[in-house]
DNA sequence: CCCTGATTCGC
DNA sequence: GCGAATCAGG
């Protein structure tokens, strides 16, 4: 067996993939390459994302001509332009909404602890404890990459309505690593008790928890 | 080059 | 069922 791909772990990948996360993202925080995500989301059904490319459809040489004529006139339906649905979801993350929602008017002090914050264990983290990596044919330049992105001030815009809550417990890469998983309130990423967590008002961040 | 996801096919 | 190899678009 190559993996156990236990219901926690496709819980994971399930999480994760909603989340919007790439392939490869995905793949590092669960210890797996970017094809077992992608093989195991196929085999799932789940695949819904915007994908880059579209795989020749036919083998080309196709039917011979010939005798293509009488299979063609029922199965042909050939694959050139079927998908009425196109495809035009963009890769959601890379909408990068803006870092602070339009907190109301009158409630403007809403502070996301879960950001990329000291106690946070944010895909920042991912960077981390490279030598255990099975695989990582080059870590340097993908560490560079990660150091990087985990530099950018939007390192988790990629919340995209999900519909368990992504407030992550433990530490990314980490085998004990989860999101809570609960349903979230609506509009926020966070289920009714983390986000308590995550949104503290300013006034009453006094003497929060630590 | 890098990234991305998609498909194939030996295991 | 699994995922490396390979493919293919950006």
């Amino acid at each position: 067996m190559a993996m156990e791909w236990t219901e926690e772990t496709i819980a994971r990948l399930r999480d994760l993939w909603q989340q919007g996360l790439s392939t490869a993202e995905i793949g590092r925080q669960l210890s797996v390459t970017k094809n077992a995500v992608v093989g195991k989301a196929h085999r799932l059904g789940l695949k819904p994302r915007p994908s880059p490319i579209r795989r020749a459809a036919k083998p080309v040489t196709a039917a011979p001509a010939a005798e293509s004529a009488a299979a063609m006139a029922s199965a042909q339906a050939a694959p050139s332009s079927p998908a009425p649905a196109e495809v035009e979801a963009a890769p959601a993350a890379a909408a990068v909404p803006p870092p602070v929602p339009q907190a109301a008017p009158v409630a403007p002090v809403e502070a996301p602890r879960p950001k990329v914050e000291v106690t946070a264990p944010t895909p920042a983290a991912t960077a981390q404890e490279p030598a255990v990596e099975p695989r990582a044919p080059r870590p340097s330049a993908r560490a560079t990459r990660a150091a990087a992105a985990a530099l950018r001030p939007v390192s988790e815009p990629r919340r995209r309505s999900s519909q368990s809550c992504c407030w992550p417990l433990g530490d990314p890469g980490t085998p004990g690593f989860h999101f809570c998983g609960a349903t979230p309130l609506p509009g926020k990423p966070y289920c009714a008790e983390h986000a308590q967590l995550a949104y503290v008002k300013l006034r009453d961040r006094r003497d929060n928890v630590a």
